[in-house]
DNA sequence: ATGGCAGTTCCTAACTGA
């Protein structure tokens, strides 16, 4: 089984890049981020057409988040509500949480957020979302016997130095100071592992490149698409690859693709 | 120290991203 997480930074601007590589790379479940369309003015047929379910949880011009699957999805659950409840509903109203089982696995697409500056209002909401997204996969967890959960997505973290082209100046950075990795591990405490860590300890692999200072010819990139499995699936992780081809074309999203396969 | 590139909208300026 193949799952895929791309940031497509707008599927309006990005159907053509999306549709080639789902027919090049047929996985069975393929989770986007940053769709940033409304729900009715989202471009289905196109992707229906490949043979894939959609599911989608849309906002105006930011965010918004989608899974399509080539099997139909169950159970498929948006926002953080409707697992905690009305009590973090306020989170939900950016678009970045949607989950379906696909194969008995739970599999969770995640937009996290970006967090703008270190210590504007922003970086504390990324740092509150994280705490509730702490809450949110405990109960994926406790629900699955055997553990079978997936989470992956643009986690707009990175974890470690090799995940950074120049991790000089990361502590005062966005996405890699100490407090937001803290933040993260925290949510991976609960038993989750980073696939792509467990298969490499390689520096220089990354998932996004500013569209500035031509930082992609330069692999002057960063490691923030993850996928994380817990441990039942950690065993039957085969490969876990970062597709860069995409990100060679004309007009691409920032961010490659990710693909895990179980 | 700054801005650089890209997408979207209240569209030719301002915002958000990372």
């Amino acid at each position: 089984m193949k799952i895929a997480t791309w940031n497509v930074n707008s599927i309006r601007s990005r159907l053509d890049h999306v549709t080639q590589w789902l027919q090049a790379n047929p996985v069975d479940v393929l989770c986007l981020q940053e769709t940033k369309v409304v729900d009715p003015d989202f471009p289905r047929s196109p992707l229906e057409d490949l043979g894939y379910h959609l599911y989608i949880s849309g906002q105006k011009s930011y965010n918004g988040v989608a899974m399509l699957s080539r099997s139909p999805l169950a159970d498929v659950q948006i926002g953080f509500a409707a697992v905690l409840g009305d009590d973090v509903a306020e989170m939900d109203e950016q678009k970045r949480v949607i989950s379906g089982v696909a194969e008995g696995i739970r599999i969770v697409n995640l937009y996290v957020p970006n967090g703008s500056a270190i210590g504007s209002d922003k970086y504390d909401y990324k740092l509150r979302w994280l705490a509730v997204l702490r809450d949110y996969l405990r109960a994926y967890l406790a629900d699955q016997n055997p553990d079978a959960l997936s989470v992956c997505g643009d986690f707009n973290i990175a974890l470690e130095d090799k995940d950074i082209h120049d991790p000089s100046k990361r502590e005062t950075h966005i996405m890699s100071s100490d407090v937001e990795r803290a933040a993260l591990q925290a949510v991976l405490d609960l038993g989750l592992s980073d696939a792509f860590r467990h298969l490499t300890d390689e520096a220089g692999h990354f998932s996004w490149w500013d569209y500035r200072t031509a930082a992609f010819r330069r692999n002057r990139g960063w490691r923030i698409d993850h996928h994380y499995l817990s441990p039942s699936l950690l065993k039957r992780v085969k490969s876990c690859v970062i597709d860069v081809e995409p990100r060679k074309l004309e007009k691409p999203s920032d961010h490659a693709p990710v693909i895990v396969e179980l």
